[in-house]
DNA sequence: TCTTGACTTGGAGTCGACTCCAAGTGATAC
DNA sequence: GTATCACTTGGAGTCGACTCCAAGTCAAGA
């Protein structure tokens, strides 16, 4: 598959997706005898998971330190899992954190709503009077 | 109140309380005869409502947008809930992305417990075939 | 054969949101 | 009274994460 493919399937720019490979946060993708990048079933697996991570806010740093200790094999499964605990713990009360702004702006747009429904019948009551009955 | 006790109060730095008013964030906050900063309760409330949203990763340029609408009075009612209910919704499905991360996440670590297990398990096999019994 | 167009590279530029800095003022502490 | 300290200003610098650019290579079509 090659790098436009990519970019249109999964909503990555290649130019990201490059930038990705540059700074190592997905190892060397496959490429064709002419050197052109065709990534493989494993390759497009490692975008799909960095697009997701990346979707929620993880940082490209610890993603390229998460995906170097991935190439090392077995014996870093231990500190991966550190690393993804750390990450879910953060996110887990980012997410916390947004539940109560969208708790807040719920309830604002319920104050605004009734503040406009008021301003309604006050319309009404003035398009009565100027009826004249 | 002034500047540093705010910032200590709402672990938001002076420096970015100032650049809140300069850019507009914030209406300019009432000062002392000598010129500085003393927050009123009317500006603590707005440097609270600017967090709470800021932590949730609304825009620091809608939030202008908002605030000058605030400042202009009932007549903007209509528009300042739009806004919000755009905001409300990008918010959501942030977090909806977040949740899927979130559960990711949570799998990968089951995972990793499982092999973690089971490599443990190996060394006690190993352990009770050196001790040769 | 020449042009088109997708790809390559390394490096520079952009964007949002701060964060820091230098130079200056004014009030409190010793 | 002078030193210290928090404050003031405008502007420059930083950071994370892209995003764009120029110059070059290569394969396929008119």
């Amino acid at each position: 598959m090659k790098i436009m493919e990519v970019s249109e399937q999964y909503g990555i720019s290649s130019d990201t997706l490059r930038y990705y490979e540059r700074i190592g946060l997905i190892p060397p993708v496959h490429r064709n005898e002419s050197g052109i990048r065709d990534y493989n079933e494993l390759d497009l697996r490692r975008v799909e998971f960095i697009k997701c991570m990346r979707s929620a806010g993880l940082p490209v740093e610890v993603l390229i330190n998460y995906m170097g200790l991935v190439q090392q094999g077995d014996k870093t499964i231990e500190s991966r899992k550190e690393i993804l605990i750390e990450q879910r713990d953060l996110l887990a009360s980012r997410m916390e954190e947004m539940q109560k702004t969208l708790d807040r702006l719920n309830y604002k747009i319920k104050v605004y709503e009734k503040a406009l429904l008021k301003k309604e019948k006050e319309m009404i009551q003035v398009e009565e009077l100027m009826a004249g009955d």
